[in-house]
DNA sequence: ATGTGCCACTTGTAGACAGCATGTC
DNA sequence: CTACAAGTGGCACAT
């Protein structure tokens, strides 16, 4: 089908596809117009990465709008978001706005209501529901972009009950899912009342093999001669043999260390191919690397990539992330080592994929498990870049002939996966039942259940019995800790006064046939003005209950410590693990620091419990460092964790003490203020005697510190303080005027005035224009503050 | 005594969404 | 129930 054959999109759509180089569909992409995607039909489309998804998205997203609708594309990653926007915004030339609303975008409902596409993450389109923005009623198609990830464990809930939301809040809507190829579309579809384009098409072919010995067999019977040369291992081979021909490849490894470690050896085999403008380009890339982050992970990363080579992982920062991904489409980078993170992640493709673990270290399983077909399928699908390559190849390593053999069976020939729903796991019941009653979407215990009726839960299974009874359970929970109430049913049912301890959760359920007896359509569910607030600020009940108990059991103003151990025990945030050894360390900083905590400790005997009350205090004692001031680096190193960890755990911790702040005034608790500036000292990294000063613009941590300890400690100083000093302090002229500016100066030009040493005395004619770390105040000051944490480290 | 190379043993393991109100070094 | 690479510590040996 030619694009010219295309009706009903806005004028000077199709002139734009053509321009973009786009004359006829890919078969896909006819079948999924033929199916009805531009005139406002149902549609599940399972076809593999890079055959042109987005195209149909596009359609029928233009078309909606055309009709005078509004759409919505559903992302699993803010990266994606990002990454889709830039793609849309080319419609703009035609008039199509887009707009993106994910957690830390800007964006409110007003101005997200005069575009006409709009890109979410899930979990941001779930708030958006819970919070009624009026635009969604408006909205005519909505797509929701890896459909699969509905078999998520921890987020393919809120995927799933946000679809049958917005369905239910618009039965006219046309859904349009996007889906990796997995053994059940037809069931999604079934669901969805949506038809089926099920496609295994691919715009450049993949060949996928095994490699083994000195040969790289593929599915289709060919053979490579790929000879591994010395003591080098499978993947240097690889990479180097696609190298030599002008192709990049992306190597999957199952854990960070040995992603690191891949790339270190696969700098050897990358730098030799290098020209000189790569290196002069790369040396650059390093350089922004470096300035990013201060840390170890930052300079092995900037060293691997002086030699055209890179690791990926989550220890990386976003930045970091960024500049690896563009580099690598560049053609700069010629080889990525990466965990799965990558194949989830935004559009990276290489010629060759090499996956080279296919097990990966699994707790729950007692050792390694072989990681999923689907992920495989999905790492492999990142090989071949359209138009760039001839052909795209993905390869498995077998040490082995049985191995070999059994690769062949388990992956390369094999269906991937059928998705399940995970929705009656009570985790995710817990939010979305609370949700669901908070935003009217039920009112009573039948109405809950008609609503989860709508799920593909309830499609997928035989008998509702468990739905059911999990929802009871989780009903019961939400009654008794004071987020849900019944109304107009029995007349005694006091709740609230009797409200359990939240640590008593998951165990003491009152019977499930007990609620059952006394449910009845009249019973009305409501949510009370506690339960509103949780289910506003998007946390876990859970996590709500442990912060509220938390706060109400505190006889004294909570410290800082106090507050990050109460909100790193919540299953909002990300555990960091007891490492051996650990349990003894942070053992001891209990001891001495026992009083600070909230709540009653379990008790040691209770070991799964005392270890994750420890694992807490690891991550409120790391938030505490970072608010103390203590170096970046530094706190890596003690935790063993790279720069994306660290900003990850305090974004997380600003968010929910953040939260914290709203419950505590909720329950008039006399501690918000002591929440609310835990919160400001983990969101700047700084100690109380710098808050004022942070909330000045261009003054951070660093800064900050250095201009405290020049006498100038609140932002009216800034205003009267001596010129010269304070460009002594902040070295630079630009800086210290833009700064001065922000903290209302009258005059804040920096002309003609010369550095000052606090003390008095001209201070030395060398910091002029000097941006770099130097030293001076700021190199004493901060050595002596490594010392004293260094030392501190002692003390636990 | 101190340095070096080898082997056996121990250790640790992927991922990152959300509120609200504005902006790092 | 399963693996495996990197790091650590002990040991024999040479200098």
């Amino acid at each position: 089908m030619n694009v010219e054959e295309l009706s009903g999109l806005p004028p000077g759509a199709v002139s734009h596809f053509r321009e973009e180089g786009i004359e006829e569909l890919y078969p896909p992409q006819a079948e999924a117009v033929d199916a009805g995607a531009t005139e406002g039909e149902n549609l599940v489309a399972a076809v593999p990465t890079a055959s042109g998804k987005t195209m149909i998205a596009a359609l029928s997203m233009l078309s909606a709008v055309q009709r005078g609708g509004k759409a919505l594309y559903i992302v699993p990653l803010r990266a994606l978001a990002s990454e889709k926007k830039a793609e849309f915004d080319a419609y703009d030339s035609f008039g199509v706005t887009t707009g993106v609303a994910t957690g830390n975008y800007e964006s409110t409902s007003e101005w997200l209501a005069t575009k006409d596409v709009i890109v979410a993450t899930s979990e941001k389109v779930d708030s958006l529901v819970r919070n009624g923005a009026a635009w969604l009623s408006d909205l005519t198609c909505v797509v929701s972009d890896e459909v699969h990830l509905i078999d998520d464990r921890s987020r393919g809930p809120t995927l799933e009950v946000t679809l049958a939301k917005l369905r239910q809040l618009n039965p006219q809507l046309q859904v349009v899912a996007l889906s990796a190829t997995v053994g059940n579309a037809d069931e999604i579809a079934d669901w969805l009342d949506a038809s089926l384009v099920d496609s295994e098409w691919r715009p450049i072919d993949l060949r996928t093999g095994v490699h083994y010995g000195n040969a790289l067999n593929f599915d289709d019977g060919s053979t490579r001669e790929v000879p591994v040369e010395g003591s080098e291992k499978q993947e240097a081979a690889l990479v180097r043999d696609i190298l030599q021909e002008g192709g990049s490849s992306l190597v999957f490894v199952n854990s960070r260390r040995n992603a690191e470690a891949a790339a270190r050896r696969l700098g050897s085999v990358s730098s030799p191919e290098l020209t000189d403008d790569d290196r002069t380009a790369l040396a650059e890339l390093a350089e922004e690397i470096r300035e990013d982050s201060d840390t170890e992970t930052s300079r092995d990363l900037a060293d691997c990539v002086e030699r055209g080579s890179a690791f990926h992982h989550a220890g990386l920062s976003n930045t970091q992330r960024s500049l690896v991904e563009d580099a690598f489409r560049d053609r700069l980078l010629k080889v990525i080592s990466a965990t799965p993170t990558l194949a989830a992640g935004v559009n990276t493709p290489a010629r060759r994929v090499v996956v080279r673990d296919w097990r990966r270290f699994d707790p729950s399983a007692g050792g390694m498990a072989p990681l999923d077909v689907l992920e495989i399928h999905q790492m492999m699908g990142r090989a071949g870049r359209p138009g760039l390559d001839p052909y795209g190849e993905a390869v498995l390593l077998a040490k082995s002939h049985d191995e070999s053999q059994e690769l062949f069976d388990r992956y390369v020939w094999a269906d991937p996966e059928d998705v399940r729903s995970k929705l009656a796991a009570e985790p995710a019941l817990r939010t979305h039942v609370l949700a669901t009653i908070a935003s009217g979407f039920a009112r009573t215990r039948t109405g809950l259940l008609d609503f989860l009726e709508a799920t593909l839960y309830a499609s997928q299974s035989a008998e509702s019995g468990r739905l059911e009874s999990v929802t009871d359970d989780v009903l019961s929970y939400l009654e008794r800790n004071d987020f849900v109430e019944r109304e107009g049913a029995s007349p005694g049912t006091g709740s609230g006064s009797d409200s359990v301890e939240a640590d008593d959760a998951g165990s003491a359920f009152t019977s499930a046939a007990d609620l059952a007896e006394r449910d009845d359509a009249a019973v009305e569910l409501e949510a009370t003005n506690l339960g509103h607030t949780v289910s506003r600020l998007y946390l876990d009940p859970m996590s709500a209950a442990e912060i509220v108990h938390g706060l109400e059991s505190a006889d004294d103003r909570p410290t800082a410590l106090g507050l990050y151990q109460l909100v790193s025990r919540t299953p909002d945030m990300y555990e960091l693990y007891l490492r051996s050894g650990e349990d003894e360390k942070f053992g001891e900083l209990y001891y001495e620091r026992e009083a600070e905590l909230l709540g009653d400790a379990p008790s040691e005997f209770e070991e799964n419990r005392f270890e994750d009350w420890l694992a807490a205090l690891k991550t409120g004692k790391l938030l505490e460092d970072w608010a103390e001031e203590t170096e970046e680096e530094t706190i890596t190193e003690r935790y063993k964790i790279g720069p994306g960890d660290l900003r990850g755990k305090v974004d997380t911790a600003e968010w929910l003490l953040g939260a914290a702040e709203s419950l505590a005034r909720e329950i008039d608790s006399e501690w918000t203020v002591a929440v609310r500036e835990a919160r400001a000292r983990v969101e700047h990294g700084v100690g109380e005697d710098l808050l004022e000063l942070v909330s000045v613009g261009g003054v951070g941590r660093k800064r900050a510190r250095r201009l405290y300890e020049a006498g100038i400690e609140e932002p009216a100083d800034l205003r009267t303080a001596d010129k010269g000093v304070v460009l002594r302090v902040l070295k630079g002229k630009k800086t210290a005027e833009t700064i001065l500016e922000n903290a209302g100066r009258e005059d804040p030009s920096m002309d003609g005035v010369d550095p000052v040493d606090p003390g008095g005395g001209t201070g030395g004619s060398s910091a002029e224009g000097e941006s770099g770390t130097g030293d001076g105040p700021n190199g004493d000051a901060s050595t002596t503050e490594f010392e004293d944490s260094q030392s501190s480290l002692g003390d636990f």
